[in-house]
DNA sequence: ACGACCGGTTGAAGCGTTTCGACTTTTCGT
DNA sequence: ACGAAAAGTCGAAACGCTTCAACCGGTCGT
């Protein structure tokens, strides 16, 4: 039933709809890509033919003649980490709005992933990134404002004034933590996150450690758990890390709530009683953390919102290449639940 | 610093490179493509030149004259379903071991979209394409079956014997959870999930059918709750409606680990208890089950295993393309947690 | 010492599109 | 009814790469 499927070579190209349809190439370019200039009649004619062989534009051939892609690519940290499923769903949605694809690829965390990425990007000539650095050093990222591909920081303020971001004011965050652990009390803390190269986690430690020092408290009253990752699992070896110590803290502030929920459930596995013993404050407020066995108190980002914005701004970029860089510093919400409620012999 | 580094156009070419170089256009593709086949001097003199013009290569290019891309793309149901996250991990580590690159999508459960990607991958000229089907009469995957290009369906069973798949069984997960639920004394159940045009939710209902018939009790021992989504926020909504009714059913069987979460809140938020007054039971056994408010009694799926064996199953048809079409069905297996604990008074 | 062979290198022929000037036919204003 | 503009259509020239037959000195086996 498709014996004319094929063409000269095993595929059907441009050529062979032409010829089917007795018009010349020109025009069937001309169907595909501008309707209204051609006559009724042709059009048709042409559709017919490109149905009836089953034709399918061949979209390398289009870029290699049109110099550019029509794509948009996504880089994030962690696709495993809800947050950035959200975060990707904002930008996703503004950018095929705008009549663009979208690519979404994850770094893992890993810098040398996230370089192997970039290079395809460059490779593909997509029109803008999108980016969540896994590279503190922000070398990997060189190559495209060497090349003018225009990118935009997503969940991290751009240091060079020449760049465009949108990102949260993980300080702020870190402070929020940790001044409502104070304020309930508690005088004990520490810290759960790492790798300290992702500069998040130095964000929202640094915040802690501002809310400390606001309090007249010492450094030292923050303790500091590094973690090799930012999932569940490394949360909960944090977690068997914190029952070894002889003195508990009584209170956590983790990096993501990843790390919290991991912890949460190292806590129950140990039978220590949250909060009651151990306050747990988490980062991101992903949907979870309020399903979780003690919902989750976490300091809530507008996710998808910093993705539509980051996909906005990278928009503007590519309609007008002069258009003024600019970092957009969203503000962070904390969201109390009852992983820290105040027990009652320490309220004051 | 960089004065040169634009060709005769804005951008570097092969011609660029090869002129720079001393060499021609031949060797510079050589020195990229088949560099043991160049002398070393004459690598060496066109790898500086590469680098001082900061070329890189155009992919569009390089697909054009070779014929075909370097990627395997994988569309799955849902980015926000940890399950499907997890399923990517696993098809993504075993592509890219195999040295082609890897496109993530996301068809969000809907056809239309689905359909949108689709054509996407065929004029990107993809290798393959991995697939969870959003439309259940699989005629968006016809246009592939015409044009010869490989793909594997994942998580859906292959229904014309000349696909290949890899999927887990999910009547007799269905009848595992239903078991389970029988066995710990209920007798008034309720199935939540939909839409029903999806495939996985049909099979674990029908499954459920089997747990009951085989214990000898009539279908409408299981009620139906039927939801437009598999997320967290039609959990709640199903877990409204729930409350709502006059006679509530002693046990849930939610289609997924996030109708169960939600589930589980709108329990929580109107103070019935789980499980005492209503045992719930999950499908997938993401990470967050185990660590919800009560922990999830879910049917694991090896979500990994099945990506990567999806994957291997692809990269085997490549190689071969006369390779035998198979269908790979994998088992489930019920993880017991406390969302349905057998409640004192019921025991038997 | 001569042909065969071999490691390097070259240059040109496409790959399937889009684009654009040229060409043909139709339509219109006067 | 005539010339001009408009509406369609054509065909060839890129786009940047890979591939491959051909070429060019050397080296080796005999």
């Amino acid at each position: 039933m498709a014996s004319h499927t094929a063409g000269p070579a095993g595929t059907v190209g441009i050529k062979d709809v032409a010829r089917a349809a007795g018009v010349s190439v020109g025009t069937v370019s001309n169907v595909i890509n501008r309707p209204d200039s051609v006559a009724e009649s042709t059009r048709a004619r042409v559709l017919s033919a490109i149905d009836r062989l089953g034709y399918v534009r061949s979209e390398s051939a289009r870029q290699l003649r049109a110099g550019s892609s029509r794509m948009i690519s996504l880089l994030v940290l962690d696709m495993g980490n809800p947050f950035f499923v959200d975060v990707a769903r904002g930008a996703e949605r503004t950018i095929r709005d705008a009549g663009l694809g979208v690519m979404v690829c994850n770094s893992a965390q890993d810098p040398a992933e996230e370089a192997t990425y970039l290079s395809l990007f460059a490779e593909q000539r997509v029109r803008g990134v999108l980016l969540t650095p896994a590279d503190a050093t922000g070398r990997n990222i060189d190559a495209f404002r060497r090349h003018h591909i225009p990118f935009v920081l997503v969940d991290r303020v751009a240091e060079d004034s020449a760049d465009c971001s949108v990102s949260v004011d993980d300080v702020v965050g870190g402070a929020l933590a940790v001044r409502h652990l104070l304020d309930s009390g508690h005088r004990d803390l520490a810290y759960v996150g790492g790798p300290a190269r992702i500069r998040q986690v130095q964000d929202r430690r640094d915040g802690a450690h501002n809310a400390l020092a606001a309090a007249g408290l010492p450094p030292e009253t923050l303790r500091e758990i590094p973690t090799e990752r930012l999932d569940v699992a490394a949360g909960r070896d944090a977690g068997a890390r914190l029952l070894g110590l002889a003195d508990r803290p009584t209170a956590v502030f983790c990096a993501n709530d990843l790390l919290a929920l991991g912890l949460l459930q190292a806590m129950f596995a140990a039978g220590v009683r949250v909060p009651e013993e151990v306050a747990i404050v988490g980062y991101d407020d992903i949907e979870f953390a309020a399903a979780a066995a003690v919902p989750l108190t976490s300091v809530r980002q507008p996710a998808e919102r910093m993705g539509a914005m980051a996909a906005g701004l990278l928009l503007d970029e590519l309609q007008d290449p002069g258009h003024p860089h600019q970092s957009v510093v969203l503000q962070p919400e904390l969201v109390v639940r009852r992983s820290t409620l105040t027990p009652p012999g320490k309220a004051e």
